[in-house]
DNA sequence: TTTAGTGATTTGTCTAGTTGTATAGATGCG
DNA sequence: CGCATCTATACAACTAGACAAATCACTAAA
């Protein structure tokens, strides 16, 4: 095995530039012919680290400018009036719903978060496909507590509704709060299952629903295929 | 093999233009140096792609008064173009925004149908950027009904605050209706705007805005970058 | 009113620098 | 040898900036 690669020690020592702060998002790196009189290299041993970062999402290069360091996320806030009149159904047609996995284990500190749980508490994790015209169309994954909802999964096995599932464990009535939506790229496994490319735009919807005592009951995330859906906001029906 | 060429998508853009009627015979496009900033590129490249249609003869140059279109009643070359993707739009109504380009002209007949005008009536086409600590996070493109709004462009140009240039319109609220979101890959010119990969997920709300007379005012679309925007849904509704 | 002039705007041209891509060769290793 | 890594060179695509030349809008003078 080849020791150490030189485009791999200049990438790890460009990371740890960026670690240190040395550069700030938007920031423009040294060109590729100054990083590698630095590191006293060929400029493509560097391109290949700065090809490295870029795969990373670390930076952005435009060419005939230059390299710049990526910038940080941030939330967009809709306006107040919107709501979801027309919830995560898609395209009018009758949604169906296959479930491909149903498991109880232990929640991660996301998920505990979420549910307002302590960290190692008991969840039911319920993954699988929404299906239009027999077509997947999106990838759910819904984790409830288990301490809440003990019976769900023999429930849910019945009759994948979750509104009924949840209604046979006492929770009569629930609501969504806090949806957020963003576009990411599909995952292999994600294109897999919704028989789109790897790579290919996903809308990614994560939402918590909570019972009308303010207890969250459901924390759920979805991936939508971007090709085949699109989300209704508001009243008006067209195509 | 090169992926897509900057000059020659800005070209194709600027086709789709004339093939939709958005400039006719004998007008002046923008000047270089606001298409320039429209497609967030060197004027040089701008030059390459105007270059290329004066070559196809669609447009002639007149050193220091502009480009305009041919005369020619025309053949456009509307092989296979259909529906290209030069398009960005405004949702949100806060949040910083720098306005790129700013024209009235002819709707087509989808803004036509969106906002119930008939085909051939005038708006005013709005396209800019959001920003979030002075970083893009978001491309939009709006369009205003002309007879319903008919000073907006000198409002807009003096204060971007969509609300207040309608304010001084005459429309003193506003509500959105039909949203609709869905995910899509970045394009070359959008890619460069939002300072991400072309190709990179991109969440696209297309939206409709109407006043307290149910009369469509602002027909919008917004290409948000999917790796620095989550769309939060704040409020509780029915799952 | 007409003319000339002034300054801003716009296209045309040039030089230089930077990234993207392609091809070929050198080097080290199992 | 076969393969991966790195080097070397050349060119294409795009950016950046500066300046010249043509045009236009406006003003002042004749």
């Amino acid at each position: 095995m080849p020791r150490t690669l030189i485009w791999k020690s200049i990438a790890d020592a460009l990371i740890a530039d960026l670690a240190a702060g040395h550069y700030g998002p938007g920031d423009k790196l040294p060109t590729e012919a100054q990083l590698a009189a630095r590191f006293d290299v060929n400029r493509h041993t560097v391109r290949r680290a700065l090809s490295h970062l870029a795969d990373a999402g670390l930076v952005l290069a435009r060419r005939g400018a230059g390299v710049f360091v990526a910038e940080t996320p941030t939330d967009y806030p809709l306006g107040k009036r919107v709501r979801f009149h027309q919830n995560l159904a898609a395209s009018g047609r009758e949604g169906e719903k296959r479930i491909l996995s149903l498991i109880t284990r232990a929640a991660d500190s996301d998920e505990a978060t979420a549910l307002k749980l302590d960290q190692g508490a008991l969840v039911h994790v319920c993954e699988g496909l929404l299906l239009a015209d027999d077509k997947p169309i999106g990838l759910f994954r819904s984790v409830y507590p288990e301490a809440r909802l003990p019976g769900l999964p023999r429930f849910l096995n019945a009759d994948p509704s979750v509104t009924r599932a949840l209604a046979n464990c006492g929770v009569d009535d629930y609501t969504r709060t806090s949806t957020r939506l963003t576009a990411k790229s599909a995952k292999a496994v994600q294109a897999r299952h919704l028989n789109i490319a790897e790579g290919a735009p996903v809308l990614r919807s994560v939402s918590i629903s909570i019972d009308p005592q303010n207890i969250p009951v459901e924390f759920g995330t979805t991936w939508f295929a971007g090709d085949r859906v699109t989300l209704v906001l508001g009243d008006d029906q067209r195509n």
